[in-house]
DNA sequence: CCCCCATGTTTACAGCGTAAATATGCCGGG
DNA sequence: CCCGGCATATTTACGCTGTAAACATGGGGG
């Protein structure tokens, strides 16, 4: 209630307010003037937090990041095999795209984001941390080369990453069968690993 | 010369325009009105070949899945080896991402063009379809699987393209070590792939 | 031959990002 | 305690955008 100062921390509430027209209307709708208007400030207020409309977009997709990381790390228990933590991990990463494909675009669009900004680029390898963690242990293809852990690594994030992207495109969708998302979780076991244990 | 009628064929040249205006200044020098000028025609011309913005942002992704398509097959020999085709196909798909990213990201960009138009399903199809063909006659895992060979297209096209995204908007250069992008193609064999002869 | 209609132009309008000038009010030095 | 400075927010203005409607043009079919 008490508004503390002029306003206590836009920025904070910029970001929400961008996040909320991005669900709401897709990256069209999200626009300096309505997340101000949102935000309940006027529309040239924004610029003393974020140079540009560029420098809210970055903080948007930087909290995209952290929650995509939340949405990975959500099915990860502790104690489970590597072969549960990673069907789970690739199952979060690709709800979280079908849930929020609009900022799951956004995230990943070259143009829109300013992935040189330390703030992205922190929250981004924050993500892709957990795409490393639940890589490792797996018994992978020529396991032993050198090199080998950041290929499949690379690979992992490949292929989980454009499975949601033409998923959303509805690329997929147009081959007459259109494929479930959970067949990403399908998709692993025959992408170079071994379930040591018996598939579900 | 002879401007035959009005103009001749606007739409081809309105597309020819926002292509090149792409090149030079990516999405956000796509303008209707930008093109319409470069078109030689004004700035509300367009709209009655194509209804809007995004009719013509269409139609540009038409003709870039077009262009994809021969990228992917430039290296396709005809008696090639299955893993040479294989390898051909993918390194024409992450040069044209690399060569043209700005018309690779408008092409997925789920928000940008119309996915529904029958033009650009047919020639995103076109596209598939080069990637469908080296992928028949590998040696995926579980072959014999019912449904398996349209999970094995759909998880090349996944890696591939995962892989394409990912290096353009620079998630792969953040680890220290930039990967090049002809890694796709070691990537390819640990795949799920075997290749049948020795490797380059 | 002439009229119709596809094609292109003109004009207008609301919304956008950005910049500059202006106002507001908290914070720290005196 | 007070007051000046400065971060923060507003106002105003500008050029650009997409879109719509009214208007002009000219080639081809009845």
């Amino acid at each position: 209630m008490n508004r503390p100062y002029h306003h206590g921390d836009l920025k904070h509430a910029l970001v929400e307010a961008g996040l909320a027209l991005l669900e709401e209307g897709g990256l069209a709708a999200l626009t300096l003037r309505a997340c101000a208007a949102r935000a309940g400030v006027s529309h040239a207020a924004p610029k003393n937090h974020f140079g540009s409309l560029h420098g809210l977009v970055t903080a948007i997709a930087a909290e995209g990041f952290r929650r995509h990381a939340i949405f990975m790390r959500e099915g990860l228990a502790a104690g489970a095999a590597p072969g549960e933590r990673l069907h789970a991990a690739l199952e979060g990463y690709v709800r979280f795209a079908t849930e929020h494909p609009h900022l799951f675009e956004l995230m990943f669009s070259p143009s829109y984001p300013d992935f040189a900004d330390p703030e992205l680029r922190a929250s981004a390898s924050e993500s892709y941390a957990v795409l490393r963690d639940v890589a490792t242990g797996l018994d992978w293809d020529k396991a032993d080369a050198p090199g080998a852990q950041q290929r499949a690594e690379m690979m992992l994030w490949s292929l989980v990453h454009g499975y949601a992207i033409l998923s959303l495109s509805g690329q997929f969708s147009q081959g007459g069968a259109c494929a479930p998302v959970f067949a990403v979780t399908e998709i692993a076991p025959a992408f170079g690993y071994r379930a040591p244990t018996a598939e579900t």
